[in-house]
DNA sequence: TGATCTAATTTTGAATTCAAAATTATGTCA
DNA sequence: TGACATAATTTTGAATTCAAAATTAGATCA
């Protein structure tokens, strides 16, 4: 059995890894559905291996919160709470002005024009209102000063966190209001960054997760009355 | 095969949950020995588990950084690195500055007692110099804190990252000066907690950990250097 | 003796198997 | 018909099995 090369067949490295590798972006995307169970037969097909590597991949992805174990009855996918974000939030502001601070004291002169080009970018996909390119640009320069700032620990708890809060499609939200003052508030962490003020940076970027976390909240609020009665 | 009750023998719940919980207080109390290879097989045997759930714990335990798992070689305990040290703390201070702001919030009366009543004991336990003792009392107010704060992500992550930083036994450490010095900033943790004054019991808590970092990273260095030329 | 190659053994990774639990389907009776 | 009980099926959890990789032991030769 298995010697028919599936789509997508996986043969290098370690495959629990790989298959959490491979499993984060079915998540976050949305491909398996939030809420829903995950089909793990369909799964092992898909990727061309057993149930125990997936398995094994599956407690990972349940330890991180993208998934949730139910005792004899299978993996659920986890849905985006109003709850969840107003814990996570928080957490992922400190980290961030965490970030920030300590980029400040090591980011070099090429990091610092490599965010200053990423922001010229982003602000171009402003201009022309091309969400999607925005916010894998707005990103990038989130994981350019996280990386700035030297500390793996805190890259992996900061990636962590965002993963769980990427998982709904809030982004598709935004309004026209909300995205000038991001844009605004980039403008400072721009500016803050270039000047190596770790303090206003890190003010800064919290205000910013902050905003975020409202809005996100809105958006799950304005989604969930709606879909309530039906 | 395995019909005979083993010492430890597990039955109840998900297996491999079990096994996580198990398996990280051997990990910390350096039952297992720090930079060894973890003994799947004696695992197995001392826990009456097969090779599967142990390994699916094992995953897990890897994804926290308590053990590393190399490819074809096994899984093996990591060792507390001074380059470690340096990373985690900041991050935790980061996090028990948010749990400190966000208990003030939310803090009760009754929850602001026990505190009281367990710093007592610590203080006792410091005249006593019953380091242990202080240790474990020391770890209930923090933590008493960081359930005040109603963030369970919050609590998680500062979890995980503590457990990391418990792999040694730098507990043994503490001079005479250190402890002491300790003991004052507990005062004011308590104070601040009292007051329901957040920004100082965030920074309290912050320069707490930061003494902690310097406090840890001078023993491990203490350690290292003379067991080089062995 | 000691370095290097080869064979035997052990360990690891992952598929398969198997029992228990949960789910679904079927049948019974009011 | 529809509520309930029971049987068949599927799914889950975990042990077992099996092939591949790594380690160890043993043999060969300088």
């Amino acid at each position: 059995m298995m010697q028919n090369a599936p789509a997508q067949a996986i043969t290098r490295k370690s495959l629990h890894q790989e298959l959490v590798d491979r499993l984060q972006p079915l998540i976050i995307s949305g491909e398996l559905t939030p809420g829903s169970k995950v089909p793990e037969k369909l799964l092992c097909t898909r990727f061309g291996v057993s149930r125990t590597p997936l398995r094994e991949a599956l407690k990972v992805l349940a330890s991180d919160g993208l998934i949730r174990l139910e005792p004899n009855r299978g993996a659920w996918v986890t849905l985006v709470t109003v709850g969840e974000v107003e814990e996570v939030f928080p957490v992922l502001g400190a980290l961030e002005a965490l970030s920030g601070e300590l980029a400040c004291k090591s980011i070099t002169t090429d990091e610092i024009n490599a965010v200053r080009k990423l922001h010229a970018q982003m602000i171009e996909s402003y201009d022309t209102r091309d969400l999607d390119t925005y916010f894998a640009i707005n990103q990038k320069i989130h994981r350019a000063i996280l990386l700035a700032a030297r500390n793996d620990t805190l890259t992996t708890s900061c990636q962590a966190l965002s993963l769980r809060m990427q998982r709904a499609r809030y982004l598709a939200n935004m309004t026209e209001g909300r995205w000038y003052a991001a844009v605004q508030e980039h403008e400072n962490i721009l500016k803050f960054l270039i000047d190596k003020d770790g303090r206003r940076l890190a003010r800064t970027l919290l205000d910013h997760m902050e905003s975020k976390r409202v809005s996100v909240v809105q958006w799950l609020e304005a989604q969930n009355e709606p879909s309530e009665p039906v």
